[in-house]
DNA sequence: AAAAAAC
């Protein structure tokens, strides 16, 4: 087997002999080309091959393993009711929920005119939902790995008869401390299968995971890892600690941003930085650990439909959401892990629209800047960021805080020509990314109701035998057996 | 140092 991946040349999904009921699906999602990775992806896992995939979120990565997992178990859908003719064939495990809410909300979309089912589970909701799903059967399971773990001990979940398995931002499950979660999953699962791995990075330990667990991957690269995107400035602003709230008042309200992404390394932190923001003029919440689920659903949701300015987050945002392209975000702290501070501003200029990527930097940062500037290989523009109405933290709800709103005055901030900041003499200045252009897609918690109407039909069971598909039943049953090794060292 | 994730 080859190692190398020809890249298509012609431009549509209909390249890729995916069936007419997953292209319309494509269709009426407004996909017409297939993205790079796409392009690479789709045809190596149509042929059962491991993969081992860098690509940036925003890149069409969830496309590019969804869509081949649906054609190839397609041959196996079954509109009988029956939970037994529904067993669990395909796994995707994401670091976060909000990102599996995502993945199955996308692969819901993707299989709605096959009699395939998914559902999602994570953790910080009620289980008997999903346990009532899970029993339904399902053929595709998005999953956080504790919760699964939880459903797999109530037995409300069977990984016995996965075929293929995806790792989504592997590196940050490892990160997350994952790696005993996945091992024991891992271990559930049969050995003759195909596993996909994606992850930002190939670190040693992303390495070490893929010898263990995958057979022959294909590596697939399409953005070289740590790179930022060109079409994001990134600006970073030298500020005193105190001035950070006010700073951030004072970009928003300079550069018109309609919606920001900011964040923030510590959960008090985003909490407290919403609430001044709020007290500020500026419509803000907060999404991180901390907060409730059904809080931090409500949160994106809210911003996902624009009627939030400022999410302020953490990390728990940093990675995979799935946001249509922001003008702009904005770091209020510098990450401490320099691969975050690439993610983080992986939320604008995506798509190729241009984005703004603005860091507030405080004279103890200077650490986290230079390991920032060595991540990505170049140097930042620092700029002096003089805020002119400072947020008093405490019960100032008058006085200089709101000064900034009537008169705003922008002393200080200047950038080279064509930026966003100078004002035209007596009104607006146009920015340079058209905001019009600028919208969001609605944010559709994962529908639980799968086309159970059409579950219900046919009773006469159609076992699947030969499928008269490009991709026989026997390879998609793996084929070759190869003994994998269980991980040890 | 901090974040995330099962109860």
């Amino acid at each position: 087997m080859s190692d190398t991946v020809a890249t298509p040349s012609t431009a549509t999904f209909d390249q890729f002999g995916l069936s007419a009921d997953i292209l319309k699906a494509i269709a009426e999602q407004g996909y017409t080309t297939p993205t790079p990775i796409q392009a690479q992806a789709i045809p190596v896992v149509l042929a059962g091959r491991d993969v081992m995939g860098a690509a940036q979120t925003g890149t069409g990565k969830t496309a590019s393993f969804s869509l081949p997992i649906i054609q190839r178990l397609l041959p196996l859908a079954s509109t009988s009711a029956s939970p037994a003719r529904h067993p669990v064939r395909a796994l995707i495990l994401t670091p976060t929920r909000e990102l599996a809410d995502q993945v199955a909300a996308n692969v819901q979309a993707y299989a709605k005119h096959t009699a395939l089912r998914s559902a999602v589970v994570f953790g910080g909701v009620d289980m008997n939902p999903q346990s009532a799903e899970l029993r339904r059967g399902v053929e595709i399971l998005i999953a956080t790995p504790g919760r699964l773990l939880d459903h797999v001990q109530q037995k409300t979940a069977n990984l016995g008869q996965v075929q293929i398995l995806v790792l989504d931002e592997a590196d940050r499950m490892l990160d997350m401390g994952f790696l005993p979660d996945l091992q024991r999953i891992l271990n559930l699962l049969p050995k003759d299968r195909q596993t996909l791995l994606f992850s930002a990075t190939f670190s040693g330990e992303i390495k070490k995971l893929a010898a263990t667990y995958l057979r022959n991957p294909q590596t697939i690269e399409v953005a070289r890892s740590n790179s930022t995107a060109a079409n994001v400035t990134q600006i970073v602003y030298e500020v005193a600690e105190g001035d950070k709230t006010g700073a951030v008042v004072q970009l928003i309200r300079e550069r018109n941003l309609k919606q920001v992404i900011v964040f923030c390394n510590s959960k008090i932190g985003a909490s407290r930085l919403a609430r001044q923001l709020e007290r500020d003029g500026v419509v803000a919440t907060a999404i991180h650990g901390d907060r409730s689920q059904s809080e931090r659903m409500q949160a994106l949701d809210a911003f996902k439909r624009g009627e939030i300015e400022a999410l302020v987050a953490t990390d728990v945002a940093a990675r995979g959401l799935d946001i249509a392209e922001l003008p702009a975000v904005i770091n209020f702290d510098l990450p401490f892990n320099a691969e975050d501070y690439v993610h983080r501003i992986g939320r604008t200029g995506r798509a190729g629209a241009s984005g703004d990527a603005l860091s507030l930097f405080s004279a103890n940062e200077r650490k986290q800047l230079q390991d920032i500037e060595k991540l990505i290989k170049r140097p930042l523009d620092v700029e002096r960021l003089v805020v002119d109405s400072p947020v008093r933290h405490h019960h100032d709800e008058r006085g200089s805080a709101r000064r900034g709103r009537d008169e705003r005055d922008e002393r200080g901030s200047r950038r080279r020509s064509g930026g966003g900041f100078e004002r035209s003499s007596g009104g607006h200045a146009h920015r340079q990314a058209p905001i019009d252009d600028f919208f969001l897609k609605p944010y559709e918690p994962s529908p639980s109701a799968l086309s159970a109407a059409s579950a219900r039909r046919d009773e006469t069971e159609n076992v699947p035998q030969k499928p008269a598909s490009k991709q026989p039943l026997a390879a998609l049953l793996g084929g070759f057996g190869m003994p994998r090794k269980t991980t040890s060292s």
